[in-house]
DNA sequence: CCGTATATTAGGTCATTGTCCAAATATCAT
DNA sequence: ATGATATTTGGACAATGACCTAATATACGG
């Protein structure tokens, strides 16, 4: 219900009072089980943090396909918590907990991707030396954290689908020069559709 | 002095009071050259717009080099105006006169940015079709929109050079695959630095 | 079933925020 | 000097997040 709201108006917009009144309860109710607004936040970061953990995982036999489709549920799962998504910095500025657990999580997540993408080498679907690897990763990155704030701002008109199909476009555009011939096909397969 | 204190604290954390007494005014003072706080932001955002519309310029005979000063510009005027950059979604969001122009100002940015790749290409630096000058055009807009708020999250402890040359490194290895031999070599040789 | 300890709810207060206003004062052209 | 305009002042307003105490409900051991 909070993250409806959060979605729909934006952290700091929606206050405790209407967020209270949405939920049948007394603003000093809500205060009960959350005592600040930053421990609503919280919680809903910690709801976000174990979906990408079910989401971004290494896979064994990875192909181009299989790696995109995981791109695509980290985006979804940005989809259903865009709220934090469009507050990110401020919310990393002024929420320590959030801040210290996120950068945590941070560097094992860029771990799972370059595990996966040396992954795709072995497949035979990409070739990279470490420093490109280490560059996809970093934009990867990059367009996963504020692909929906840009889409907030210059894609308004658009659905989510399609919004998120022009940034897996975009990142499978980054990957294209480091494909082989069996990875082209595929990755020419996800950008004509 | 508005400017420096939006910069140090983030726009939203500094109140109309706290800036009145730096000003050595009064709150209603101040309010009456800026009677709310988004005619003040408007103002920053006015004059940022102005900064790049001296620096994003076509240029005649462009080289690669010439292409990542002005991204550098565009960088360091970034940082003179970060707060504007750091909230950048939440301005867009609630500042309709704000948003208005920037949509307006945008899509003659894109078209400068296109001209000056189209530019690189005659000049033999670069060879891309339509539709890769655009993706090369987008990928610029996200980095350039949202540099700052990934390197405040995840590189705060670098320097702003440090940031900076990050991001415009991201960008050349962008533009690597796309490089002539001739463009290859300046590019390697930004690479390096 | 009673009595007590714990969990929950209610209602209100507090300081802070952006915004607004009417009166007082300063500045300037005629 | 006088009238008009520009600026400054000090305070008020509603809304916000946070906090607190007292009332009430629930659960549990005897």
């Amino acid at each position: 219900m909070a993250l409806k709201m959060f979605n729909a108006s934006g952290i700091e917009y929606v206050g405790m009072r209407e967020l209270a009144a949405a939920l049948k309860m007394r603003v000093g109710n809500l205060t009960y089980y959350f005592p600040t607004k930053d421990d609503l936040v919280n919680r809903l970061s910690l709801d976000l943090a174990e979906e990408n953990n079910r989401t971004i995982v290494p896979v064994e036999h990875v192909t181009l396909k299989a790696f995109f489709d995981m791109l695509h549920q980290v985006f979804r799962n940005h989809i259903r918590y865009r709220c934090l998504m469009l507050s990110f910095v401020h919310i990393m500025e002024r929420n320590p907990i959030v801040a210290k657990r996120y950068s945590k999580i941070q560097s094992t997540r860029n771990d799972t991707w370059s595990t996966n993408i040396q992954a795709l080498q072995k497949g035979k679907y990409i070739s990279a030396d470490a420093t490109e690897v280490n560059f996809l990763v970093s934009t990867i990155a990059l367009i996963a954290r504020f692909w929906i704030s840009e889409a907030a701002i210059s894609f308004k008109q658009q659905t989510e689908e399609q919004q998120m199909e022009h940034y897996s476009k975009m990142i499978a555009r980054i990957f294209l020069p480091f494909a082989t011939a069996k990875g082209k096909r595929e990755l020419e397969e996800l950008l004509k559709a």
